[in-house]
DNA sequence: GTAACTGCAAACGCTTTGCACTCCC
DNA sequence: GGGAGTGCAAAGCGTTTGCAGTTAC
């Protein structure tokens, strides 16, 4: 996980003339803080009480200008969801298929296929998704 | 590619009590026909001149069917578009992050890995989705 | 000061729903 | 023959758009 501070925030912010507003940074914050890649609503709602006039509109075109600057990537689900991860690099998205939830897996071993395939195939990859739909625990439950 | 005949199919639904029409026939056969996992649009476009009064409504719930059965893999796209898959076996999908289009990709490694990956976690998996981002050839030239 | 950003509300477009008609088994 | 499936049109709803007011720099 790529864990960028405040100031390299604005650095990034300053370099593309855009502002960093206190609305792009609490949502970027929310991000970090929650594990469990937010929907754009899971967002909002985490916000409405600290920010009781931010708007749900500012929510959806601050996630599109993180994805635009490659801080964060948008995961779009069969259910309809469209869930946001901080995590940009090669890892495993474990998905259940029942709640949706989600929790990223790291492994040294799909790296170095990640490697191979990559230069097997000549390209300059541009991004990745990788993810593994199962049954959790929880679901297992009910 | 898991290649199902009209008469595996026709056993499939009648097993779950389903009637096999000649909608969903032409569905399933415009899936396996077309190599570039086509939207829900796409597919009945395809098929608008030899079925003139075939709905979109019909494309849809089909689709979801055919989904639900688990015979195509359904792949929710940042671009808004939903593509179609009817090949559901582990494997990798090389996706041109400019035009969307899609190619499949076969590598033994992968596979190895994702079996690896499996017995790691002890879970059982009920799917997988394996996406690599690049600019492909056609884009790079325009 | 000013250009970028926000909040609000209206518009948009893809997808779903409801229902009468049709057709597969 | 009967119930599942289709086609059509309307409704639904998540997302985008437009614009006046606000804020970061």
């Amino acid at each position: 996980m790529i864990k960028i501070s405040t100031e390299e925030l604005a650095s990034i912010f300053k370099k593309h003339g855009l502002k960093l507003t206190t609305q792009r940074l609490a949502i970027y914050e929310t991000l970090l803080k929650r594990k469990d890649h937010p929907t754009t609503e899971n967002i909002y709602k985490s916000l409405i009480n600290d920010y009781p006039t931010i708007s749900l509109g500012t929510v959806y075109s601050t996630l599109h200008l993180f994805k635009d600057l490659g801080l964060i990537q948008e995961l779009n689900f069969s259910d309809g969801n469209i869930r946001y991860d901080p995590n940009t690099k090669v890892h495993i998205n474990l998905v259940c298929s029942k709640c949706g939830n989600i929790t990223d897996y790291n492994n040294e071993k799909v790296k170095e296929v990640w490697q191979l395939i990559i230069s097997d195939l000549k390209i300059k990859p541009k991004g990745q998704r990788i993810d593994l739909y199962y049954e959790c625990e929880k679901c297992k439950r009910d």
